[in-house]
DNA sequence: CCGCTTCGTCGAAGCGCTTCGACGATCATT
DNA sequence: AATGATCGTCGAAGCGCTTCGACGAAGCGG
C-alpha cells in the first residue's frame, strides 16, 4: 500500500505538497500537480481513511441511525435508506448504518457519539418525545431528523407533508364521485402514545373531509392483516354503504383487501382503497395493484443527506426544516363509486 | 473530549499503561487498573475511533457489500442486514453499508477496499461469476460471501442450503396427501443467466419429486404480480388437475394467489400453496397466509458477521462455508388435497 | 530600483492512539 | 544466595495524514 511519502519522494517534493495537491487546500502550480498526480497513478495510491480522519478531525463518515427492533425495514425504509447512501458517496462521505435499539441503547448512542466516528448522523424514526436527539446535540454531534418531535424549531428535519399527502389522497377520491370515506389509521395506542404520523393525517382528514362538506369517518387498525380485517368489520358497521377507504397502514391494508373479498365486496367495482405513504414494491403485490400515495423515500434520504453535508462543509445554514408529499399513484383500486346503491336501500 | 494524556495525568501513569488497561493487552495490576478506569469514569473518556484505528491498523469496521440498484431490499435481505449488524456491534465492530452498484462500480469498490476503513466485508447477492469477489481478493481484503461463486472452494460463504429446503418443502405436500405439485421457479433468464438459487432449486426439485416417485413439473415466472398470474395459467395448461403450488417466487406468488382466486380455485381447499425463502412478514400479507419456508435472514447475517470476525481476530479458521436451510412455517394456504376429483373427472 | 504582497513550496509539529524494547521488582529454582 | 523468569510499568517511536509558519521567488506600484 503506497503512502503520501511515496508518491511524494517520487514526484520530488514534499509531502505537504502532496497534501495540497489532494485537498486542494493550497495552489498548487501546474506542473507539479501534474507530477504528484502521476505519481500518484503510477503508485496507485489512495489516501488511508483512517490517518486522514485523524489528522483533519473529520472522519467523512455519516451515521444513520435506525431503530431495528422490531421487523426490520418496510420499503419505504429501505428506499430511505439507499437513498441516503447513495447522496452520501456522491458527495465523497460513508454511510454507517447503525442499529441503536429504540430503547435504552442510549448510553451506546452516546459512546457512539463521543467515538468522533461520525461527522454527523440521521435519525430515523424520531418520535414526538425523542431523548436521542437530546443526547446527540449534547455531544455536539450534527443532526437531521427524519421525522419531528414536538419542538423541532431549533433542529434540522426531513418529513413526509402528511397534510398535503391526505389532502390529494382524499381529492382523489372525492373526485372520482366518492362521498362516504372511512380512514383506516395506525392503532389506538399509536394515536395515544404520541405517534406523530397517526396525529397529523388524523388531523389532516377530519380538515379534507370537512373541505369537502363531508363526515370525516376514522377507525384505528392494528399493524397487521388480522387488525385489518377487524378494521375493516367496524368500519362497516359504523358506515354500512362506505365507497371508499383511506388506509394508513401498510400491513393492515392486506387484512382489509381479503375481507373484503369475503364478504363479497369487489374491489374497486364496490370499494375503493387508497393506501398511505407506501412503496410501489408493495402496493404492486396487492390484486388489485394498489392505488397509492407513493412515499418519498430515496428523495427523503437524499435531501437528508445533503442538508447535513452541506451544514458540515459549513455552508452556513443551520436548520433545514422540509415536508414532502408523497405522490398519488393510480393503480386497479380506486374507481368510481357504484353508480346507485350496490345492495339494496333507499334514495 | 478527553484524551488518553488526560486520562494518564490523572491515574498517574503513563499513556502506555492507559492502553493496555483498555485492550489487555499486557498484565496490569489491580490498583493500576482500578485508577485509571476511575479516572476513565471521571473524564468520561471515550477512545478516539480514528486514532485507535491509525495505530492499530485495525479500524474495527467492517463492510456490508450490497447492490442498490434496483428495488431496494426485500425484507429477507433486511433481516440479513439487521442480524449482521446485531452481530458486528456484540462484537465490538460497527456495520457499514455500501450500496456497491453491482456493475460498472467495481473501480468504486476497488477504491474502497484500498482506503483500508474495512477490516473485512461481507459480500451480498454475490453471482456464479462475480468479478467483485477477484477485486476484494487482490486488495487483500478479508471476505466472506452470502451465496456462492460457482467455484467458492477456496472462499468463505454462508448461503441457503436449497436442496434441504426443497426436500422439505416437497416432504410437507408430499406428507399432506399431494401428489402433483408445480415448481414456479424465477424466469428463465434467470435460469439461463446461471443464477445460483433458481438452478439449485430446480435440480433440487426434481431430485426430491423422483425421490418421492412423482413427476417433477416445472414453470418459470417472471419476478411481479403479472408473471404469476402468466405462470399460474401456464402451470393450469400443463397439470390441469395440479392440487399445490411450490414458488421460489416472493413476488409472482401474489399474482398466483390472486389468479387462483379469479379462476374460482380456493386456497387451500383446492389447491395448496407453498412459498419458498420467504419472510415471516411477507407471509402475513397473503390471504390466507403462506406456508413458507422461512428464510433464516438475520441467522445468515449473524453467522457471516462472525465468521468473518473470526478470522480477522485470528482465530486461524480460514474458509468457512455453512449452508442453512430455511424452516418450515405452516400456516394457512396448505392442507391436504381435495378428496377427489374437485371438478368432475373420472377415477 | 525598493519595499510589499502574493504564489508555491518545504519542514516540522502534531492528531490520539498502539506497541516495542527496556528496566526495576518480585518470585520461584537450584 | 545467586540466577533467571515473570510481572508491571514507562518512555519513545511511530501509524499516514493535515496544517501552520516560514521562506525564496515573482510581480506590483511608486
Amino acid at each position: 500500500m503506497a503512502t503520501m511519502h511515496d508518491v511524494a519522494r517520487l514526484a520530488q517534493v514534499s509531502v505537504s505538497t502532496v497534501s495540497y495537491v489532494l485537498t486542494g487546500t493550497r495552489p498548487i502550480s501546474q506542473g507539479t500537480r501534474a507530477r504528484v498526480l502521476a505519481a500518484m497513478a503510477e503508485l496507485d495510491y489512495q489516501p488511508n481513511a483512517m490517518a486522514r480522519g485523524l489528522a483533519s478531525r473529520r472522519s467523512r463518515i455519516l451515521g444513520l441511525l435506525l431503530p431495528m427492533d422490531e421487523r426490520g425495514l418496510g420499503a419505504t425504509e429501505t428506499a430511505f435508506v439507499t437513498g441516503a447512501a447513495a447522496a452520501a458517496s456522491a458527495v465523497g462521505y460513508h454511510l454507517v448504518l447503525s442499529p441503536v435499539g429504540g430503547g435504552g441503547d442510549l448510553d451506546e448512542l452516546r459512546r457512539l457519539a463521543s467515538q468522533r466516528m461520525f461527522d454527523g448522523v440521521v435519525l430515523m424514526e424520531v418520535q414526538l418525545a425523542d431523548e436521542r436527539v437530546a443526547a446527540l446535540q449534547e455531544a455536539g454531534v450534527p443532526l437531521v431528523l427524519i421525522g419531528r418531535t414536538g419542538d423541532a424549531s431549533g433542529l434540522s428535519y426531513v418529513d413526509i407533508d402528511f397534510e398535503q399527502t391526505v389532502r390529494e389522497a382524499v381529492a382523489h377520491l372525492v373526485g372520482l364521485g366518492h362521498r362516504r370515506i372511512v380512514y383506516v389509521n395506525h392503532s389506538a395506542e399509536a394515536l395515544n402514545s404520541g405517534y406523530g404520523p397517526a396525529l397529523r393525517t388524523r388531523d389532516a382528514f377530519v380538515a379534507a373531509m370537512t373541505g369537502h362538506g363531508l363526515e370525516p369517518v376514522m377507525i384505528p387498525a392494528e399493524d397487521s392483516a388480522a387488525g385489518g380485517r377487524a378494521a375493516l368489520a367496524a368500519a362497516l358497521a359504523r358506515t354500512p354503504d362506505l365507497t371508499a377507504m383511506l388506509a394508513m397502514n401498510e400491513t393492515a391494508i392486506f387484512g382489509i383487501l381479503g375481507e373484503l373479498t369475503a364478504r363479497g365486496r369487489s374491489v374497486p367495482d364496490d370499494v375503493s382503497v387508497v393506501s398511505m405513504v407506501t412503496s410501489p414494491q408493495v402496493a404492486e403485490l396487492a390484486t388489485p395493484a394498489l392505488t397509492a400515495m407513493t412515499s418519498p423515500g430515496s428523495t427523503m434520504g437524499r435531501i437528508a443527506i445533503e442538508a447535513l453535508v452541506r451544514h458540515l462543509d459549513g455552508s452556513g445554514d443551520e436548520r433545514h426544516q422540509q415536508l414532502l408529499p408523497c405522490s398519488l399513484e393510480i393503480r386497479g383500486s380506486t374507481a368510481a363509486p357504484p353508480s346507485r346503491q350496490p345492495m339494496g336501500a333507499d334514495q
